[in-house]
RNA sequence: GGGCGCGUGGCUCAGCGGUAGAGCAUUCGCUUCACACGCGAGGGGUCGGUGGUUCGAUUCCACCCGCGCCCA
């Protein structure tokens, strides 16, 4: 501790009131955080943060898992690592276009010519009925049509706001971001990244594009990939039902989507099924369609499943897709994108029947309905007809959903782009071994979904606001779309809009029309962006200097959750890029649940603001409570926690005002308490580094904190009288010593758990910033005691001891606290406090101590004080 | 159905081979000159169940039960 000390100024009454203000403000105008990029590698320290989705509301999710990034980055800091530590935001995608539709009551049509003079219509002019809004798509009968760019502009403006709110949260909280490195998703740094590298992979195919058979959103109107899906249960029914053999007789199959009969291709049981097998390359007839359909044999359907023979549609889930890619069957679809069923001239060619006019009697009744109001309706025809067997049996069963959408995922086929990953999932699964988990099991989440990958990634969405795909296709002399000849932009062009840039060789009116060009009306899964952060933050393509010192990130901390989506989609992207992990270390932050065992849900999370709580427990006591989470353990939400922290933070105020209001004298530090608590801190040191380096950031605070409590309650107890002077000037200057030794590394353990109560208390006497401080070890520690001094450890181990002994026999006898204690016996066992025997003897007001061969601690007291009271009732006799 | 995690005092959680710990809550006491947003003390648990390994298990192994998450 070579600093010069400056001159000690203690505020008369210390308070945690306005730290938040005043520190933060200070931290921006001094570039606390700023990032020194000259420094080399190994001296970096580099976080690729996710970028919070800022349409979303920030919950205390949020603030939970950013705390723990924020400890690691703060202590990397302290330990002399220059630390790259932007914020990004995750504008792009649905959620922002949601919330524009409803907060603005307009909705997008691609074919409308961009307004310049365009003026939203005021939010409050209402926005469609609260179901509208709720699932975010239609916004309602009054909303007004707007063209993409005004569309897109509406959504830009709209997340300026947010971002501003994010970053005031996120600085308020005291996340030691530099802010002058944020990026968004969707700013032209990250199109240029995004669109560079997805031509990169386009012109080594692996980025493809195909029209194929594709989950989709029937009500968002878009491709969803794997990642989004989610199961849920819901209630359905078992139809069984006959189709008729030319022959003679009938097969009954069982299906919980009757109205997909009209796109049923085949019918399939097990190759090993006796039931079925004579049954192999014959043909039968759908009931009320007339089609004759094969009869075929599949290892992947399910003797135990109905009644063993099922049909198989364009398309009724993805086992329909694998039986028609693998036995080579027609496709016949009857699902539009919007989810209702298509017209169709049944008799044409694609639409064989052996009765056409009854078949288009039946499905013209289904015609343009939703396909849960045409199952209703074809299963009144069915019974009408006879081919229903018996009454549907109600199941619940699982089906699959966009995880943010209302209605079950149809497949469409549809021309899509699509990133490989199949062909890389063994190089993948060893790179989730090289990557370093934290905690280690959550790598078989990551495994877990690798082995699970059921095709590759498509990554088109048929949204707005969003990376454009910047590719054209020309179009032919029939007007028709060339497909197999995209048109690619250089990419030194980037980032381009194929909606309004025209590709080199044509100019702009030979847009859609023959011999012109047609740009690619989607844009990217918000995943393709978002899957190449540490790219975007770390300046692939503009800044080499930089993104050489920076990548791999040594970092990448996220909820467990998203270890499907936005750190597979990560790895992958970096290995295919770069060849390489995108980071070195994953910390995996667990949930925050609610009392009842839940995840914290978004209406909760919104009772009770992240702000509110900021302010109602200071942002070092939220802090506090979202440091003792352990890595991916769930955490209870717990205000009580909050409420321990504040009063940490309070202690630490008075306990360094007591400290530092009578520093002087100083001098060696002699005393065995001193040196007894000076290599017990130096333990601490030792230990709190090799854990924080091993991300055991909950621990560390643990730790620190019970040091610290007993450091207050005891050590400072036991020193009080003789810094004071009780024994004499050189007594005292060793106490002095090693309470501000003690109290300078104390502060800075405490730094990266609670940055503004240290930063307060550094400021009373120490230059500079606590936050670019030199973290403390244990060789500084022990340099004033010339190393370690196991005796003194002993000598405060047994005064710590004796102390509560005494403390406790008084307590029993209810004696105050200021009484004197004329005679002490101690247990032999006790008598290792001898060095230590004046600062005892002080604390516990003891005026004659002696060890005998007793089991417990007797004690002898003076008369209580005689206190006016009992003057007045007792007398002076007593 | 597969994978992972968790089941320790009223609550939230540590510990993980040697006769049970913390904080909160609760009870009692104390205005002790840094702090009453404080200090001291007490009560409270057969560490989910059953077997096994071991001189010894809350701690290791197996199975079972319950809860949660992820994936089918």
């Amino acid at each position: 501790m070579s600093d010069v000390p400056l001159p000690i100024s203690l505020p008369d009454k210390p308070a945690l009131e306005g730290l938040e203000a005043k520190w933060t403000a200070r931290w921006e105008a001094d570039a606390t955080y700023g990032f020194e990029r000259d420094r080399s590698r190994e001296r970096i320290y580099s976080i690729d943060t996710p970028p919070p989705t800022v349409s979303g509301s920030l919950h205390v999710g949020h603030v939970f898992s950013y705390t723990h990034t924020d400890v690691i980055a703060r202590f990397q800091r302290m330990r002399g690592k220059a630390v790259f530590y932007p914020m990004g935001w995750d504008d792009n995608g649905l959620p922002t276009e949601r919330r524009v539709q409803n907060y603005y009551g307009v909705r997008c049509d691609p074919s409308l010519p961009y307004d310049p003079a365009f003026r939203p219509p005021t939010h409050s002019a209402g926005s469609g009925s609260p179901r509208a809004q709720s699932r975010g798509e239609k916004p309602g009968r009054h909303a007004v049509a707007i063209s993409r760019p005004n569309f897109v502009e509406l959504c830009n403006r709209l997340t300026v706001e947010d971002e501003k709110a994010f970053e005031g949260l996120w600085r308020h909280l005291g996340l030691s971001v530099d802010w002058s490195m944020t990026y968004a998703t969707i700013d032209r740094r990250a199109q240029r990244v995004s669109q560079a590298s997805f031509l990169r992979l386009v012109k080594r195919g692996i980025a493809y594009q195909l029209e194929a058979p594709t989950l989709w959103d029937v009500d968002f109107r878009t491709a969803v990939a794997q990642a989004e899906l989610e199961d849920r249960e819901q209630p359905g029914a078992y139809h069984r039902i006959r189709f008729a053999r030319p022959a003679g007789g009938s097969v009954e199959i069982e299906t919980t989507r009757p109205e997909l009969i009209p796109a049923c291709v085949a019918l399939v049981a097990h190759p090993d099924d006796e039931r079925y097998r004579p049954l192999f390359g014959t043909e039968v007839i759908t009931p009320l369609f007339g089609v004759p359909v094969p009869v075929r044999a599949h290892p992947l359907a399910d003797p135990e499943k109905g009644s063993g023979i099922a049909m198989i549609c364009t398309f009724g889930d993805l086992t329909d897709v694998t039986w028609w890619r693998e036995l080579a069957l027609p496709v016949r679809a009857v699902i539009t994108p919007n989810g209702s069923l298509r017209p169709v001239a049944w008799g044409s060619a694609e639409w064989d029947s052996r009765d056409p006019a009854r078949a288009q009697g039946a499905y013209d009744q289904l015609t343009n309905l939703s396909a849960a109001k045409a199952r209703t309706r074809i299963v009144e025809l069915l019974r009408e007809s006879g081919d229903l067997a018996g009454e549907p049996r109600p199941v619940t069963h699982p089906v699959k959903f966009y995880e943010k959408g209302d209605r079950p995922l149809e497949i469409i086929t549809s021309r899509q782009w699509f990133i490989k990953t199949m062909e890389f999932r063994e190089t993948l699964l060893a790179r989730g071994r090289e990557l370093r988990w934290h905690p280690e099991y959550m790598r078989h989440r990551f495994e877990n979904w690798v082995n699970g990958l059921a095709g590759d990634w498509c990554i088109s969405r048929q949204r707005f606001f969003g990376v454009p795909f910047p590719v054209w296709y020309p179009v032919n002399a029939d007007g028709a779309l060339d497909y197999a000849h995209p048109l690619l932009p250089d990419e030194s062009r980037l980032p381009i809009d194929p909606s309004t840039d025209a590709p080199e060789g044509y100019t702009a009116d030979q847009r859609g029309v023959p011999h012109g060009f047609a740009g690619d009306p989607d844009v990217m899964d918000t995943w393709a962006t978002s899957s190449v952060t540490p790219q975007i933050a770390g300046g692939w393509l503009d800044d080499p200097g930089l993104f050489a010192r920076v990548f791999p990130m040594d970092l990448r901390p996220q909820a467990h959750d998203i270890i499907r989506t936005w750190l597979f989609s990560t790895v992958l992207r970096a290995e295919l890029e770069h060849g390489s992990l995108p980071w070195t270390n994953a910390a995996i932050s667990g949930w925050v649940l609610d009392p009842d065992r839940k995840k914290m849900s978004k209406s909760k999370g919104n009772v009770v603001t992240p702000m509110a709580l900021l302010e109602e427990h200071g942002s070092d006591g939220v802090r506090y409570w979202a440091a003792s989470g352990r890595p991916g353990t769930d955490t209870a939400f717990d205000p009580g926690q909050m409420k321990v922290g504040r009063r940490l933070a309070i202690k630490i105020l008075n306990a360094a005002r007591f400290a530092l209001m009578q520093a002087e004298p100083r001098g060696p530090i002699v005393e065995p308490l001193d040196r007894g608590m000076l290599t017990e801190l130096a333990i601490l040191v030792r230990e709190s580094t090799e854990q924080l380096e091993a991300y055991d950031y909950a621990r560390v605070l643990e730790r620190t904190e019970a040091f610290f409590w007993a450091f207050c309650d005891d050590y400072l107890e036991l020193v009080k009288s003789r810094r004071y002077g009780d024994f004499g000037a050189a007594a005292a200057a060793s106490a002095n010593s090693a309470m501000l030794g003690a109290l300078s590394a104390l502060l800075r353990l405490f730094a990266p758990y609670l940055p503004f109560v240290t930063e307060e208390v550094w400021s009373w006497w120490r230059p500079g910033s606590v936050h670019r401080t030199a973290w403390p070890t244990p060789g500084e520690v022990l340099d004033p005691i010339g190393g370690e001094d196991e005796a003194a450890l002993a000598v405060r181990g047994a005064a710590q001891r004796a102390l509560a002994d005494v403390r406790r026999q008084k307590s029993m006898l209810k004696k105050p606290a200021r009484t004197a204690i004329i005679e002490a016996i101690l247990p032999r066992a006790c008598e290792g406090l001898r060095p230590a025997a004046r600062d005892f003897q002080a604390a516990a007001h003891i005026r004659s101590l002696t060890f005998a061969d007793v089991d417990e601690v007797q004690l002898r007291f003076e008369e209580e004080p005689v206190t006016d009271s009992r003057l007045m009732s007792h007398g002076p006799a007593d």
